[in-house]
DNA sequence: CTCTAATTGAAAATTATCTTCAATACAGTC
DNA sequence: GACTGTATTGAAGATAATTTTCAATTAGAG
């Protein structure tokens, strides 16, 4: 997805940020992203790109993108937390376990049982998120 | 929840497990909560109990109740994980987002959004990971 | 009460992430 | 294209979170 190296680009110069070689570099790794990757795994592709990268940079791009909704965290069991492009807006992620591939949808149907919580609960719900993990196509 | 503590206790017994002052004290703490708790503030509280508690011994007890299913991880934007009891066996967490306090809940009826999504992605879904966030009745 | 394997905790090692700060490079402006 | 002020960078070191190691201790079976 060479394009989506250019969105991701248009949408930070949008906002203000400044499009430097070492958010180039990242940015052009998390948008081949069909899996998701943590902090070292992204450093250390996007060193390829532009060798004199910093991890700390990579952090705090991470940080921007998470921000303006761009990327979005994925929670695993062991290790480090991820992150995977995220081209909706609000959604969630299939994960597959053996080859950390993702998936991406939207359409969680979740409201009618947000509605009986609240009900029940008297808690106001404000965000919620929603993570499946399985095996892909490939993988089976 | 004195209760809880025996629940806990005996269900540790049954499986092999020994049922030491440290892990005793742990347990203890487990046994009250409706908030989650990340390792530190377990470790704190449980050393009130048993002030001889090591920080490792409170990882090593919550790997093991993870593993059974006696407890569950609760992700967060920031910090460490933490971690909250429950009750039943597959289920999900409302929490506040200004007090910790956790409501479980386990109907989450997503049986027909996995079918879809099995059909249109191929990928074989395993588990998954539902979490809420808001404010409870006390908080709002 | 004895014995042994499971468990513990102190210490040190790793891993993950953040802060500091002087040097640098982007994005205008001329 | 050179000039300039500000955002950004990366090295280094600091902190936070978690794991490993290992000798000493203890639960619990017999
Ligand atoms: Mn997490
Ligand atoms: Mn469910
Ligand atoms: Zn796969
Ligand atoms: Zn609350």
């Amino acid at each position: 997805m060479a394009l989506d190296k250019q969105i991701l680009e248009q949408e930070l110069r949008t906002r203000g940020y400044k499009l430097t070689r070492p958010r180039q570099a990242v940015l052009a790794v998390l948008a081949l992203g069909e899996e998701h990757m943590n902090p070292a795994e992204i450093y250390e592709r996007a060193r390829a790109i532009y060798p004199k990268l910093g991890l700390v940079t990579v952090y705090r791009t991470l940080e921007v993108l998470v921000e303006i909704g761009l990327i979005q965290r994925v929670h695993l069991d062991e290790g480090c937390h991820s992150y995977v492009r995220s081209r909706q807006g609000h959604s969630h992620q299939l994960v597959c376990k053996e080859c950390g591939r993702v998936e991406e949808f939207s359409d969680c149907e979740l409201e009618e049982v947000f509605k009986q919580l609240t009900k029940k609960t008297g808690y106001a719900i404000e965000s919620h998120w929603l993570e499946l993990l399985g095996r892909c196509p490939t993988c089976r």
